[in-house]
DNA sequence: GTCTATAGAGTGATAGAC
DNA sequence: GTCTATCACTCTATAGAC
């Protein structure tokens, strides 16, 4: 189930055109009147394929983790590559994911539109996609000074999530970001050759 | 005008209500009742302090960069002080304010919710204190390697915002996230001892 | 400056035909 | 699987009394 593709069968069209709604306007700002339009059918139909409009978030913030979480596992089961290759890899996917907001979004923003509570399924995988880049990241590098082990996983986390931000009002290229990003975390996780 | 503390006027018990909802449920998904039954009045009562719901946003996104722009001044202006102490005061004083959602909140994911046109002047407030952010980075470090200037900038600001999401499911204490993203601000700028 | 009452539009969801 | 019609509810905002 990949929603960053138009095309494909109703209920893929649906979560395809709501993806973006939810990301651009927010939950709660998106009707089903307008998912609907932007499906290209009227809002009834769409309970023929969602109970209700949580149920739609609820398969959006699902299919917006698995991307990453499918790239995660391939990197991870990839043995020629080092744990830094990994980590950069699951970098610059992240990043332009987070940036094309047409594609996906931060699963963790939709997730957090929700009711926490219906919320465990996503919130799971998204769990999930945490734990491949703390492997990733105490593999690389154990860390020194005064930034070790979980310390760099919650930076590292919240730089790669916080472009969203950037993204909302930089003028810069994806390509940048990427290659900022990516360095920012190296060189974070690289001791100084003379400590 | 300082709508982190609760009391005040009819207007700042409004604004110290809707800073709370708006970060904690959204702009869209908080209604105008929700409002006034925070602030301890009844709906259309609203309408004697602000035209519209927008404008409360539009007062509330306001304040809530203010505190961190008059921090921004106070530390340049201090000539005790060298850059990478300002930089860090200003870091550690931001990471709080969007750590503690009670008191305040992202100025920016506030500004996002509402129309982009309706909200130039928070915007232009909040390019402001970004640009304190610029001059205290370059002062302290002209950057080394593949990242300089413009580029620790974007990185640095990414990983400030990003601690938005770690509040929303770490269980960290604010003073190891303002620790930790201090150690990294301050890790980037600084060049190895032997490069 | 706050209240009650209410207008007017939009909301999520259901019923039932095709 | 999509449609039309519609219900019951909530929303922002206004009018006018006190």
């Amino acid at each position: 189930m990949d929603i960053g593709k138009a095309g494909g069968g109703g209920r893929e069209r649906i979560l395809h055109a709501a993806s973006k709604l939810f990301l651009s306007q927010g939950y709660a700002a998106t009707s089903t009147r307008d998912i609907a339009h932007a499906a290209g059918i009227r809002q009834p139909s769409l309970y023929h394929h969602f109970a209700t409009k949580a149920d739609i978030l609820h398969a959006v913030a699902l299919a917006t983790v698995e991307p990453s979480l499918r790239k995660a596992e391939e990197l991870a089961s990839d043995e020629k590559l080092t744990p830094h290759d990994r980590l950069m890899g699951l970098v610059d996917f992240d990043v332009r994911l987070l940036w094309e907001s047409d594609r996906s979004s931060s699963a963790f923003a939709l997730v957090a539109q929700g009711t926490v509570a219906e919320m465990n399924g996503p919130l799971d995988r998204f769990s999930e996609l945490q734990g491949f880049y703390r492997s990733f990241i105490v593999e690389t590098s154990p860390g020194w000074g005064d930034l070790r082990g979980d310390d760099l996983v919650g930076v590292i986390f919240s730089m790669i999530e916080g472009v969203v931000f950037r993204r909302a009002y930089e003028q810069v290229d994806v390509n940048e970001v990427s290659r900022q990003t990516m360095a920012a975390v190296a060189r974070l996780l690289t001791p100084p050759k003379q400590a």
